[in-house]
DNA sequence: TGGCAATTTGACCAAATGGTCAAACCCACG
DNA sequence: CGTGGGTTTGACCATTTGGTCAAATTGCCA
């Protein structure tokens, strides 16, 4: 009857719907992005979609669905630049490169990064128990090492919980920001903006 | 008849008009800073300042009309810290004082952190004039400031324009991102924020 | 105290919006 | 070629919500 299922019962999508759920989604991303939760319409995401609303629904049960699917499909490509940071290589190295590649993320993927920033602003309603889940032990986990870095004198001592925040505050801010950060330099400068970041921290972390 | 007049013609509001001004606008950045533009229902705000919905548009009226006398009401505030900025003050006093003083807001004004966030986030629909006008204005001139010290060789060398992005990502961050941040930190540390920040930015800037 | 302006609100309206449903359409496969 | 399941949609509904209005109430001052 109905096509997706929640549970993990049956499982191959034919390629119609693969097709429009990836429409769905796509058309969601923008609309939720840029007008929030509340100010994106089920009609907003269809038109975007090219299809009717009854048609969007018959594919995502709700709006709320469509949010969380976004969500939760987002998590994993969010958290996996700080999954990358490798124990055993140079940890100057190691964070310059997260550094850069979450810089990357908000310059490539702008929609992805304000979705994030709406859904926590408003207090994570939907994401919450990921952020004290997962989240919170990956970060335990690599906030770890740096301090063995630290520790053993390879980098200059900060607390890492906050030295992560900074990261993170830092690169989402160019996205998420925008058009503050557009109005105030007169224009995008990703390039101003890596340069930057790359001198700032390895001052900052340079034993 | 309408008692509030958004011309320059007649001033004086009487006491009852004041107090109602402020329930409103006290109940209204709860409910945008919590909710966003979008979320937020004149009925919730009437609600929070207790008295009804009518009654609220009487003073104000409509709900842009109340969201617009927030912010510019806010910009100011948030100017201000930056205003204070001393040419002929120590560098290094200078800026962390201003570091300090815009974590300060943050922690004790996550409301109007919130509501700001949120506005720019969403492009800034109902203050991109002020952004490219007035901001841009102050920020190129403490800019100039800033890199007038560099100059000198009073602080380390650093895109002042991107300094000052860093200064605003990292202290907002704080209020902004709160959920995130209690959820990775297991609380809120203000306290653990600000000597990061006051270390951070030494080392940033010391030359 | 009388009267006029300021204040307050219950009742209402039109538009927007999330969601439903039955009917129509399409298309692979026997 | 026809038939059954997957797909699509026009029409519709209930609720929410920004905003209006006339009537009632209150506050102020001569």
């Amino acid at each position: 009857m109905n096509a997706p299922d929640t549970a993990a019962a049956t499982k191959p999508l034919t390629r119609i719907q693969q097709k429009n759920h990836a429409l769905i989604l796509n058309a969601a991303l923008d609309v939720f992005s840029s007008d929030g939760f509340r100010g994106a319409t089920l009609d907003a995401i269809a038109a975007r979609a090219g299809m009717s609303k009854p048609n969007l629904l018959y594919y995502l049960p709700s709006k709320e669905a469509i949010h969380t699917a976004l969500l939760s499909r987002l998590l994993d490509n969010w958290l996996d630049p700080l999954i990358t940071l490798n124990p055993d290589g140079d940890p100057l190295e190691e964070i310059l490169g997260y550094v850069q590649r979450k810089l990357e993320m908000a310059r490539d993927y702008p929609r992805e990064s304000r979705l994030f920033a709406g859904e926590i602003l408003r207090g994570a309603p939907h994401m919450g128990d990921a952020l004290r889940g997962d989240l919170r032990r990956l970060v335990d986990e690599k906030a770890a090492v740096i301090q063995g870095w630290i520790d053993a004198g390879r980098l200059a001592p900060h607390d890492p919980h906050h030295l992560i925040m900074s990261i993170w505050a830092q690169t989402q801010h160019y996205a998420d920001f925008d058009v503050q950060v557009r109005a105030v330099l007169g224009g995008p400068d990703w390039d101003g903006a890596e340069q930057h970041l790359r001198q700032f921290f390895t001052r900052m972390l340079t034993p």
